[in-house]
DNA sequence: GCATATATGTCAACATGACTGACATAAATT
DNA sequence: AATTTATGTCAGTCATGTTGACATATATGC
């Protein structure tokens, strides 16, 4: 049992550490690298959602989410329904630097999975579903 | 491969927030975390070693410490071949606290584990060894 | 149409935990 | 005796989280 409590903590470091790199080259964070990815994830998806994704504040995803639009990273349009809504899009600028930071993470994780069997592929997937607190966050894998 | 991307993501923020309210009764953060758990974790260990672990800069490790020794969670002994060194070691109630976190982690994984079969066990562990970048931290684990 | 609620943004202050760089001390090693 | 090593410390900076208060535009309910 604590081996998986150490193994979650090294894994996470690592798996983190090759986009961190990448991010310093922009001078950007881990925290620029959340919105990104999830900006891309899901292209003109709100601020509201975006902040329940994260589960950050309005103020802390705000610093991060000012730089990246005033820097040409992300593009928002309002709502066609709410027109309060700020709907979050990457620009070709936001989609070349994701597509670098997740290429990153992809490659790391494709080596792992490579290594070993099917089987140990979808334990993985289902350890870490259960690890995770709510039904919520188990709902975006279906 | 976007799914594991996102599940490590999920998952091990939750897998931290359990510790962080521990923690912050105490007025401590995730380093003093991980500080008390690997004291516990190899007893009469030396700074460097510590050092080594977490690769974080002693003058940020060196907050935290003194902090756990200055109030009574952590306790130093000089080394009996090198005496410059000062070997850690969780205090009563540096243990009590070690325990407390770390049942709060066991207790999920314990939870996700049982929730599937032994292959899916193995299969998460593999892969995560497969994330990690050096054999040192794999080694760890034998 | 007016009152209220909602989506978003902003200002300010603060805490944590990383970093770099420079310097200090004691003990071991050559 | 000189140098290296283990550790500690001071000082400054940065990223990213927090709380609390307030602002603006738009939507919604009566």
């Amino acid at each position: 049992m604590r081996q998986a409590i150490e193994m979650l903590f090294f894994a996470y470091r690592d798996f983190t550490s090759g986009p961190d790199e990448i991010l310093r080259e922009f001078g950007f964070g881990r925290a620029h690298h959340r919105a990104i990815y999830f900006i891309g994830r899901h292209p003109n998806q709100t601020v509201s959602n975006l902040l329940g994704i994260l589960r950050i504040t309005k103020q802390s995803l705000n610093r991060v989410l000012g730089q990246l639009v005033r820097e040409g990273f992300v593009s928002q349009s309002p709502g066609k329904q709410d027109r309060r809504q700020r709907l979050l899009q990457l620009t070709e600028k936001g989609r070349m630097l994701e597509e670098r930071l997740t290429e990153n993470q992809r490659q790391r994780i494709a080596a792992a999975f490579s290594a070993v069997d099917e089987k140990a592929v979808v334990g993985f997937r289902d350890v870490l579903l259960g690890v995770m607190t709510s039904n919520e966050d188990r709902n975006r894998f279906e």
